[in-house]
DNA sequence: ACTTGATCATAC
DNA sequence: GTATGATCAAGT
């Protein structure tokens, strides 16, 4: 399958996975479906990538440069709840000029997001393909994530590693992301100093992508 | 129940 | 090590 040319074409092959579950669409590509995902954390966003026939791996940016789209999947509860915050990027560190929102790598990941809720079943296999929304953050959304961003980033620059947590963020936080609680980088810190901390990245709260599915009232087709 | 900190796999 | 894809699991 060759990638989507167009919007429109992305979104008629995101349509077409809505309502199926994760089994049927394993079993089209011939994969085989985890007992769990504890040790497949990221197999449900991959096995819809290659549904969508976007070409895993290999490139940064958004997952459809040419169309400049952005596909996360998202767990959601039988309520259509998110069950999880959202990844977005890694955070810059040490002492750095913190840039405007509008060419900030947050708002870059954000700008166009195809959100592919996974509605929660049973079993992995079990789980559903909720119903696909193309979104672009509204005037308010992007109010709060640039405000969110200028707050952030003005910590992370300042270097005081003791406020990089996970508490400051309206819909935007700082989470550790590595491997390990080990793992650690280099940041100069508020003193100038040299200290290692663990690295940081952006995550979107459950609640902020809460108010974007709510725009979709029903997230599973009849 | 929900949030924060920790963790898992794979490609390059 | 960085970046892709995220969820797990301890803490409150």
């Amino acid at each position: 399958m060759s990638e989507p040319q167009s919007e429109v074409e992305l979104l008629q092959r995101a349509d077409a996975c809505a309502g199926r579950t994760l089994a049927e669409l394993a079993a089209r590509l011939g994969l085989p479906v985890p007992a769990d995902l504890s040790r497949h954390k990221g197999w449900a966003g991959s096995l819809i990538e290659k549904a969508l026939g976007i070409e895993a791996h290999g490139r940064s940016g958004p997952d459809l440069p040419h169309l400049g789209i952005e596909v996360k999947t998202i767990p959601v509860n039988r309520s259509g709840k998110p069950r999880e915050s959202t990844w977005v990027c890694l955070a810059p560190v040490g002492s750095f000029n913190p840039g405007p929102w509008r060419t900030s790598p947050v708002r870059a990941k954000l700008a166009h997001v195809l959100w592919m809720p996974i509605l929660d079943a049973p079993t992995l296999a079990e789980r559903r393909v909720g119903v696909p929304l193309l979104w672009m953050p509204s005037a308010d959304e992007e109010e709060v994530l640039a405000q969110d961003w200028a707050s952030l980033s003005e910590l992370l620059a300042e270097g005081d590693v003791s406020q990089w947590h996970a508490r400051h963020g309206e819909a935007l936080q700082l989470r550790p992301k590595a491997a390990a609680a080990a793992d650690r980088i280099w940041v100069v810190d508020a003193d100038g100093e040299w200290v290692r901390t663990n690295p940081r990245g952006f995550y979107l709260r459950a609640r902020f992508t809460a108010s974007i599915l709510h725009r979709e009232a029903r997230l599973l087709q009849p």
